[in-house]
DNA sequence: CTTGACCCTGAAGTACACTTCAAGGTCTAT
DNA sequence: ATAGACCTTGAAGTGTACTTCAGGGTCAAG
């Protein structure tokens, strides 16, 4: 059969048995079908999906968010339109970020260039760099 | 004078006074200089350092991480050579998490597209999209 | 010289995302 | 048919990142 348990997804996923069965407890996984004796049984998609919620998690997005991502995608009720707005929003969400990393990014390059791999740090004073982030407007009052 | 104190930080930054009080506790930012009556008197530079820890959150890094960044450029001890090895690291990580979240944006704009913004879900097939994320290679064994 | 907005500390409480535990049933190989 | 690796549930425990509370001191305006 093609089903796999949930320790075949936990292997093939890197996530333990107890998280992938969190993840069903907050909805973020659909319930699977059931063996006989109640074991799960997964459709090998599956490890996609919950791959998707670990990498999702690790750029900053808490399991409401995650939902959120996996339900515009899920959904049968609501509007295409809404799901367009709701996903449009996202995108700018996630530029905003790339715009951060990129930043975060180009201040370690600098950083790493600048201390040319010798000397101590008195001689690396554009440590800096990461100061350049946020260098906009304070507070306004 | 130019120092600020904690509610003019917490102003700048949109991060609460409690949670200034708490990053200092865990040594993400040093600790300032105090009035004669013990209240905490900042540079403004400080504004910067407590949005980038914000920042850097919302990106996926914890505070350890963050940490760890903010400590590539404040050290005083170890060697440039160590620096640059860490931040080279660190430049790997977060070339991932934009390849990552190029990926989710190129989805949802997909997403997006196809939805041309009428209809409802069931003629948004397109909402598979995400699944072209974490196309690859499954577990081997 | 008091009122109200601010600041201080330490301790306890909360939300999130799990992990560990307890107690037990199932499956496969020998 | 029994050992060992798997699966089940529910409840309690853990680490992170704060927030809230209790009890009090400080500062600027009127």
């Amino acid at each position: 059969m093609t089903y796999l348990n949930i320790g075949q997804i936990a292997k093939r996923t890197g996530v333990t048995v107890e998280a992938i069965r969190f993840y069903e407890k907050q909805a973020l996984l659909p319930e699977p079908r059931r063996s006989a004796s109640g074991y799960r049984q997964y459709l090998p998609e599956t490890a996609k999906r919950v791959r998707f919620i670990q990498r999702a998690k690790e750029l900053g997005f808490s399991l409401k968010e995650v939902n959120a991502l996996l339900s515009l995608r899920d959904t049968q009720d609501g509007s295409c339109a809404d799901v367009k707005v709701q996903a449009l929003q996202k995108v700018s969400e996630i530029e905003q970020k790339i715009r951060d990393l990129n930043r975060i990014r180009d201040a370690l390059t600098e950083l790493a260039e600048k201390c040319g791999g010798r000397g101590d740090l008195s001689e690396c004073p554009i440590l800096d760099a990461l100061d350049e982030i946020e260098d906009f407007a304070d507070g306004s009052s």
